[in-house]
DNA sequence: TTAGCCTTGAGT
DNA sequence: ACTCAAGGCTAA
């Protein structure tokens, strides 16, 4: 039925294995480092699984001193690691004075940083697993967020955080395993939009977080509890880490790519597993059944998607951001020849954006309760991801309320449900001209999510 | 700049 | 609780 989905992605197997992690940071340390597209211009440097794992005697691979375990894929000593931190993405790379083979050990790893870096490289690390700015500040944005958390009390007084670190990702027992989102850089597209799966060609801006309500008249103003401010900074957080952000992408975005609408549709296939890494840090989809939660993600994948374009989108230039350019809306209507459906989708992304005004703790709400739509298909048990959704329309319309007032949230909010139920034209809109699409061309899983089978 | 130690989040 | 593998910090 649904084998696609939860054999390939939501238990994370299948997925190709020259896709690292962007933003997870955690390598499994099954991971071989005699991968298929590995660096390793020698295999004798490329030392065996097995001697990887024993307790001791670790050496790293680039200069022999005792290592301690993998560092961005090979194991390395800690100098090595930092070394390979600092200098692997450096645009302009020391030249080797000699003959391009100096020996590198202990003692000469620091005379020549070309051929430690060469080194490096050959021995499997990958300058794909450093972090990069957006990512970094995310994962300080989340360490300063539990630090915070930690220390102080709630505004309230009365109710004292003991939240654990990252709730909505650690929480329940996760029945999607990670789909290793790396990589994402190869082909992101969408349905019939580019954008749909692109991330902001500007660096990614993390939000500030709301002012200190303490300094707000508290009968203007919500004061957020804390359990819901932290629930909202990390949905914030989480949607930034996925939907929100990019990484290290290197597309073939040209006009070229979208000659046609299969294409576009399996370009999708990105801002897919992007969707469920995203989904996958709420707890509260985490601990729904398996069914319930495939069901849930197909129900809503379409939606999702439209909803993220909305980032991407330059109203301005009525064109679409890539992180490689702009690609202006005519060029899709003529790849695609879905005239009334661009302009819906434009008008509707324009929308909301003037609505959201860019805000990043809304669109992370919105895209969480775009997330539990009762209204799908095959759902197990509506009732649940209705109650769901409620809570987190309850949040939005409690975040709106610290934010913009009592006053001003009332429209505020309610112009933001109106848009959340337009998607589901735009959702259906799109739908409907996907079943024209061969579905030959279309991969499986595509196939599998868009219900195009 | 290097390299060692530390902190952290995530997975088991 | 433990391990792993990221990034940060800082003395040398």
């Amino acid at each position: 039925m649904c084998s696609t989905i939860d054999s390939s992605f939501l238990r994370g197997q299948g997925s190709d294995p020259s896709e690292f992690p962007t933003s997870g940071h955690q390598m499994n340390s099954s991971y071989s480092t005699q991968n298929e597209d590995s660096n390793s211009s020698s295999s004798d440097i490329v030392v065996s699984k097995k001697f990887k794992r024993s307790k001791e005697d670790k050496i790293c691979l680039v200069c022999g001193d005792k290592a301690l375990g993998y560092n961005f894929n090979a194991i390395t000593c800690e100098s090595c690691k930092a070394f390979f931190r600092r200098n692997a993405l450096k645009s302009d790379q020391p030249k080797c004075l000699f003959q391009n083979d100096c020996l590198i050990d202990v003692r000469t790893r620091r005379f020549c940083p070309h051929c430690r870096l060469r080194r490096c490289f050959e021995v499997g690390m990958k300058k794909e697993m450093i972090l990069d700015e957006t990512e970094r500040k995310a994962r300080m944005q989340k360490v300063a967020m539990n630090r915070q958390m930690k220390q102080k009390p709630s505004p309230g007084g009365d109710i004292v955080i003991k939240q654990e670190p990252c709730s909505i990702a650690s929480e329940a027992t996760s029945s999607i395993p990670d789909t290793q989102t790396g990589g994402e850089g190869q082909g992101q597209g969408s349905v019939v939009c580019p954008s749909m799966s692109f991330g902001n060609s500007q660096p990614l801006v993390l939000p500030t977080l709301t002012p200190e309500t303490s300094s707000r008249d508290p009968k203007m103003y919500r004061v957020l509890k804390a359990e819901e401010r932290l629930l909202v900074d990390e949905l914030t957080v989480a949607y930034l880490e996925t939907l929100g952000g990019y990484a290290n992408e290197t597309h073939v975005n040209r006009e070229e790519s979208y000659s046609s609408a299969d294409e576009l549709v399996n370009n999708s296939e990105i801002a897919v597993r992007r969707l469920i890494k995203f989904v996958k840090k709420i707890a509260l989809f985490r601990g729904m059944s398996q069914e319930n939660q495939v069901a849930c993600l197909k129900s809503c994948v379409l939606n999702a998607l439209l909803l993220r374009s909305v980032n991407f989108y330059d109203a301005e230039n009525d064109a679409w951001k890539t992180p490689t350019g702009s690609i202006p809306t005519s060029v899709l209507k003529r790849a695609t020849g879905f005239n009334d459906l661009h302009d819906a989708h434009t008008s509707y992304c324009a929308g909301l954006k003037k609505l959201t005004r860019d805000d990043s703790h809304i669109m992370a709400l919105v895209q969480t309760i775009t997330v539990f739509n009762p209204d799908g298909q095959n759902l197990e048990n509506r009732q649940t991801i209705s109650d769901i959704q409620d809570q987190f329309i309850q949040l939005l319309r409690h975040y709106l309320e610290s934010e913009v007032s009592f006053q001003h949230s009332q429209v505020f909010f309610s112009n933001i449900l109106q848009k959340i139920s337009e998607l589901k034209g735009l959702g259906e809109d799109h739908a409907r001209i996907l079943l024209q699409i061969n579905s030959n061309k279309i991969e499986p899983l595509m196939l599998e999510i868009l219900n195009l089978q």
